[in-house]
DNA sequence: ATAAATTTTGTACAGCGTACATTGTGCATC
DNA sequence: GATGCACAATGTACGCTGTACAAAATTTAT
């Protein structure tokens, strides 16, 4: 190879993304942040990368794999691997908010995309659904996750608000809605926690896979 | 009141936005854009609307009343109150690809949300469900259609593209995945249809709705 | 008729992604 | 060991975004 060294590469342009996120986890990355982080000029990134989207695909590759995928084909039951896969993606989007709109900006097809879906497949397809069922079941999920850390990320508060303080006044204002959703408010108001993310999942899960006849 | 005449209001400026879409149903919308079709200087919008945060919510209302919320109320049977109305959001939304990051950038707490899940409370009542179970099925069908919503318009191919063409080229990437992956590969192309659609909501009702013990 | 209130505009700014020509660097060749 | 080429990084620039702020225009109340 002639022409200088590279000073970059993928990797290193993704972890800086990460830096960025972990510093600031709700506020969504710029090509010029990053590049700026790295000590470089913002073009400077379009040796390595062809433009944004590749970029934000790549970070949503790196996601996908921080997520562990390795425990969907581990030894635990199918739905315990299930379950533990969309719980860990979850925590992963929401301890980084800014990083969510990378994985609605453009199709999910990289290596660990499919990998993911080849882990869901194997494990519905243990739990004895048809190659198509598990295929719808798969997707069902992935929806689910993405779906909620969409949602979750969109509800953010302001920066430097106190979640405890957040909570109650959501519950307030859902108490002050119609009879139900008054009703319902304090469950209602505590859409976004872990606990109601496991039962819905499990949920969409029992639907998918029919109990015995 | 003094001083001249409004020119605008909050719904035409809805309606203009409504206009961008249809004519570019998959191009997000901007503020300028906006204010060029209604013959105004970008700024001129910033009296009717704090800023384009507002403006998004207020499209967001005015699509989740297009759905027909009604239909949510209407005499059909609970579970098919909860599709149908699943059913035309979605619709609504693939219609106008551009509108879903409005849906997903900040919270949806308008007057139209809060009556879509009161709608939603109600059905999952009348199904049997405690008030609690209720909110947390509502919020997940509210997850599912809006995520799937989400991953079909950041799947969109480029504009003047055969969808048969896409659906094949799918198949056949998948097709050329992992062994399970290429075996579901026919079914997985079609993960955005209306069918698989309604398969995924009517499996997350079923798993949120215990048949009889 | 004048004054006050309020809408609309003009102008501007900082930031975004990205294109293009230029400069600089380092290996392969002579 | 000098030379030239291939490539990386930069400088500069463009069009776009949302949004301030002050000036102008317009309408009503006095």
């Amino acid at each position: 190879m002639k022409g200088p060294k590279r000073s970059l590469d993928v990797p290193k342009i993704v972890n800086a993304v990460l830096e960025l996120l972990a510093e600031d986890p709700a506020t969504v990355p710029t090509l010029r942040g990053v590049a700026a982080r790295l000590g470089v000029r913002p073009n400077t990134l379009y040796t390595y990368v062809p433009d944004r989207a590749a970029l934000e695909g790549a970070v949503v590759e790196h996601l996908l794999d921080l997520a562990g995928p390795a425990v969907l084909s581990g030894p635990a039951p199918w739905r315990e691997r299930i379950t533990a896969y969309a719980l860990r993606l979850r925590a992963e989007l929401l301890a980084r908010p800014g990083a969510v709109p990378f994985f609605l900006s453009g199709p999910m097809n990289g290596p660990n995309a499919v990998l993911v879906g080849e882990g869901l497949l194997a494990a519905f397809a243990e739990a004895g659904l048809s190659p198509g069922d598990g295929a719808r079941a798969a997707y069902a999920v992935i929806v689910h996750v993405l779906g909620s850390a969409a949602l979750a990320a969109a509800d953010l508060p302001g920066p430097g608000t106190d979640p405890e303080q957040v909570l109650l006044e959501r519950r307030a204002a859902l108490a002050a809605g119609p009879p139900l959703t008054s009703a319902a408010s304090e469950v209602a108001a505590g859409w976004n926690s872990v606990e109601q993310f496991t039962w819905g999942i499990n949920r969409l899960i029992d639907g998918c896979v029919p109990s015995l006849p």
